[in-house]
DNA sequence: GCACACATGTAACAGGTTACATGATTTT
DNA sequence: AAAATCATGTAACCTGTTACATGTGTGC
């Protein structure tokens, strides 16, 4: 939302790690990101001319090797400076997570109302897919046995995802089973 | 977010468990709904007009027992008609949780980065002083027994949002062992 | 009398989504 | 030859935030 504007600091960030076009960054959030964040390309696409007016990263358009026009972003020292205070800083945001499925239960008042049976099959379906996707990109990005120190804070962002689509499950396999009782 | 606007339906919720003025409306939001949405007073008044216009909302304005005007909305057929679809609905949109805190972590690479140890506590005393709140919230609203009875969905989903905050808080406690080790 | 809670709105702006638009290259 | 992916943008629209605005009732 309005209130803090964490796109351009997720842009620095990736950019710092190597020039990027608009395309390469719009990928990354596709894959990479888009296990805790999302964003359209359009939004990228005006949020990087945002970032090259005000200095923060530098634009060099020409035809690298192939025969596409595209325009590379490599991040300035000002870009950096303001990177590094976001990430030293504390005043993190503590967002509500807006989950669609737990409204749902909140205007549920019965314990055997009949709807609510099918409902939480439902969610537990994409929640027990959704927590076999997560470990697929533990065991694709980190291997096997988890060697965190390739890559720490991805590793623990990951673990931390997995933890908590895990407990996601829990919680609704008890519901379900006291249903069932 | 544009996407999916869910507040109409928390407002046509709300509604039918009792005629609402649009201020009953937004001390809900600041005490009981809190925990998992959030919303401003002016959004609430413009959504409150939205949904008279659209016949599903039905406003009373008057002096009620005091001398304050207030307008009271009540839910009509169509506003129950309305929600009830959604509520049996199975398409619920599985948004991305935007944590500033993890993303932060997403940049460091390194495990012996200096900023780390500080990041870390910070956000532990943070996330714990929310799960104490939570916790004192159950208490309050569902007593120390935890009398599920009376009101289900709201206990489930303040048990899920207990559960969550718990298992963020073993989290950083792990990655802080791991720093001091 | 003053501060705080009650009570309801309007207006400007920023951020994000959806749709529109275009063209080149690679893969099937 | 067609479809998919690469590559970059613009424009309309909607939601939500921030700030502005106003007035009443209650407790100290």
């Amino acid at each position: 939302m309005a209130q803090k504007n964490l796109l351009p600091m997720i842009l620095l960030g990736l950019i710092q790690q190597g020039p990027k076009t608009g395309y390469d960054l719009k990928k990354i959030f596709e894959t990479e990101i888009g296990e805790f964040w999302s964003v359209k390309h359009s939004q990228i696409y005006l949020e990087l001319k945002r970032l090259q007016s005000l200095e923060e990263i530098e634009a060099k358009t020409g035809f690298f090797g192939n025969k596409i026009e595209k325009t590379y972003y490599e991040i300035t020292d000002l870009g950096i400076k303001r990177l590094e205070e976001w990430i030293a800083s504390y005043d993190d945001l503590l967002s509500v997570s807006k989950d669609e499925f737990v409204l749902k239960l909140y205007f549920i008042k019965d314990k055997n109302d009949p709807r609510l049976e099918d409902l939480l099959v439902e969610q537990y379906r994409i929640r027990k897919e959704k927590l076999e996707h997560l470990k697929q990109r533990r065991r694709i990005v980190f291997g096997e046995i988890g060697d965190k120190e390739k890559n720490y804070g991805h590793f623990l962002i990951l673990d931390h995802a997995i933890r908590r689509e895990q407990e996601y499950v829990n919680w609704l396999e008890e519901i379900l089973d006291e249903q069932n009782r």
